[in-house]
Order: structure tokens, then C-alpha cells, then sequence
DNA sequence: AGCCAGGCTCTCG
DNA sequence: CGAGAGCATGGC
């Protein structure tokens, strides 16, 4: 009887898995890209051992994804794993490998990128000690904007512990070989759950209302995120978003740097970038906003990659 | 312990 | 219409 509670509970919580070889355009190095996820949960999106995971949602089936690399760090062999609670089609892999390489950016030659930091000394050096970094963009525009609301003014590390939070308790639950892993929150869901249960997660009663307004736009058809980033200007994505309430011009930046794949864009009064081009270019003594998009001017644009390159460089604390 | 961190809106004067 | 308060949490 015992027994076969047991085969049961096996069988029942088995999942599907298939696992693919992908391909990116080199240089891309998984563990400079992925080295903002090292510390991050791994109910929710993590890195470790060589491994990224997240669950995705691929036309409302949730997907865990599992992006290994192997090999050289600046083009290594690439290998997807999916795992669902059943078979996926073999057009839902397909999606599912598409929306891996959208987050990475596997198609983007950074050589491009790496010409033109050329005419930058110091670039030059960040780029060759970061040589195959692509910053990671969220799969959807979305979470890119809740994230930006919840790291207004806050510390970096605050954010995530709330962002951490607002997935396990008001995103999808996917389990997997016994193992509990969430989604981020799509907008039917935060609209649904109300401003309330949104300031439960540790949001102050303000920022609980932005995105829950936001969250409400989109579910009501008056706000179209994904149309936006496909068929608008960047100042034109910025006026529209700074209309909304609780969107400002920095977060509006922020959300088209992160969920758009605008690599042009640079929020030159953020904090934390002025603070890093100060420390490569200054010296470190304090620089403000013109100051900082004279120096960003010479990467073009790619000004937005480029103040990425510098926040990692920071974060690993790489010296020139 | 208290101040500050990748802002923004609302309220005063 | 410009300046200033207030906000939530976690780390130093």
C-alpha cells in the first residue's frame, strides 16, 4: 500500500523534459550575461553552476527553462533544457527557445559595438575584460516596467528581495520534479489580485497603485506595451510612458534599456550610472547628468550597452 | 541606530 | 510653479 502511494506520487509528479542545442552569435559569454542572476532566487530566476533558469510562459503554458554552457567562456556550446508539466509541441519549443534567445540576445553581434568603443580608451579595456557580455533583457516589456517601478529610489538589493516576493506570491506556480518554481506575474494577474495584496509584498501603498494602474491599462486595452517597443520611437516611448502615473522619465528609460532591447538609451540621472562612469572616467568624485551624457555621447548607440558594461565592471570590480 | 538607496507625486507657499 | 516632504525595506 505503502508502495504504491509511493509509485503514484512519482508518477503523478513526473514531468516532461526535452532538452535542445542552441546557437548564439559570438562572442557571447552565459556567465558575464548571466552574472546579475548569480544571487538571485532560485524559485525565480537564478544562476548557478554554469546554469540559467526562469520559468517562462509560452502562450500561457508554463515552461521551466534551463540554459547550460559549456566550453570556451567566449562561445561556449549552448544547451536548453525545458521542462512542463506535459508535452510540449514542437511549436512551443520553438517559442520557447526563441524567448531564451531574445533574454540573451544571441543574435546580436557585439562586434559592432566593440568598433565604436574603439575611439573610447577606457571602453576599449571594459570591453575586452568583458569581452561576449550581453546584458539580459526581460521577456516580456512588462515585467521590465513593474521592475522599474519597484526599484525607484531603493537599493538595488531591496528591489529584488520585492520583486523575489511579488513572483512567489502573486505569479504562476510551476512545479517540476518536486520542485516549486514561479513566473513573473502577467497583468490579468496584478489587476486581479488589486492594489492591496500588491503592497503586501513590501511596496509602499504608492508604488502598490502605479503598477497595479499600470497593470489595469493593460488589461483594459488602453496601454499596449509590446506595441510600443515595436513601433514607436524611443522619445516617443518615453512620452507615452511618462504619462502614466508613477512613470517618470527615468523609469521610462529604464523600462525601454531592460524590456525593449533599446541598447541607444542611457537614464544619465540615474544614480548608479552616473556613479559608475564617475568611477572609470572621474576618478570617482561625483559627476551630474550633463556630465555624464558628454562622456556617454562618444558610444553612440550604444550608450545604453555601454553604461551596462560599466555597472558589471563595478559589480566585478574589474580595475583599468 | 539612523541614514540612505538606480524616483515620483502631491502639497504648499 | 519651484521647493520639499513622504514613502517601504534592507544593508551598512
Amino acid at each position: 500500500m505503502a508502495l504504491l502511494a509511493l509509485w503514484k506520487a512519482n508518477v503523478c509528479s513526473m514531468t516532461y523534459t526535452e532538452s535542445v542545442a542552441i546557437d548564439a552569435v559570438a562572442p557571447f559569454s552565459l556567465d558575464l550575461s548571466a552574472h546579475i542572476f548569480r544571487e538571485g532566487n532560485p524559485k525565480v530566476r537564478s544562476y548557478k553552476d554554469g546554469c540559467f533558469s526562469q520559468v517562462i510562459d509560452v502562450e500561457g503554458k508554463l515552461v521551466l527553462a534551463k540554459l547550460c554552457a559549456n566550453g570556451p567562456e567566449d562561445k561556449p556550446e549552448l544547451m536548453l533544457h525545458l521542462h512542463a508539466n506535459d508535452k510540449l509541441s514542437a511549436d512551443q519549443a520553438k517559442k520557447a527557445e526563441q524567448v531564451i534567445s531574445y533574454i540573451f540576445s544571441l543574435n546580436l553581434p557585439l562586434n559592432a559595438f566593440y568598433e565604436k568603443a574603439k575611439a573610447d580608451p577606457i571602453m576599449t579595456q571594459i570591453t575586452q575584460k568583458l569581452y561576449g557580455f550581453k546584458f539580459p533583457t526581460t521577456p516580456t516589456v512588462f515585467e521590465a516596467l513593474v521592475d522599474a517601478i519597484v526599484e525607484q529610489q531603493i537599493s538595488i538589493k531591496v528591489a529584488r528581495a520585492i520583486e523575489d516576493r511579488l513572483a512567489q506570491k502573486l505569479g504562476q506556480a510551476l512545479t517540476v520534479n518536486g520542485e516549486t518554481f514561479f513566473a513573473f506575474p502577467t497583468p490579468q494577474l496584478l489587476a486581479e489580485a488589486g492594489a492591496d495584496a500588491i503592497r503586501q509584498v513590501g511596496l509602499s501603498q504608492r508604488k502598490a497603485d502605479y503598477i497595479y494602474g499600470a497593470a489595469k491599462l493593460i488589461v483594459d486595452g488602453k496601454l499596449d506595451l509590446e506595441h510600443l517597443k515595436n513601433h514607436k520611437s524611443p522619445e516617443q516611448i518615453i512620452a507615452e510612458l511618462d504619462e502614466i502615473k508613477g512613470i517618470g522619465v527615468w523609469t521610462a528609460e529604464l523600462t525601454m534599456l531592460r524590456g525593449m532591447q533599446r541598447l541607444d538609451a542611457l537614464p544619465a540621472d540615474d544614480f548608479g550610472i552616473r556613479r559608475v562612469i564617475s568611477r572609470y572616467y572621474c576618478g570617482g568624485k561625483p559627476i551630474n547628468a550633463v556630465q555624464a551624457r558628454q562622456i556617454a555621447q562618444g558610444w553612440g548607440d550604444w550608450k545604453g550597452l555601454a553604461g551596462f558594461y560599466l555597472i558589471i565592471a563595478e559589480a566585478l570590480n574589474i580595475t583599468l
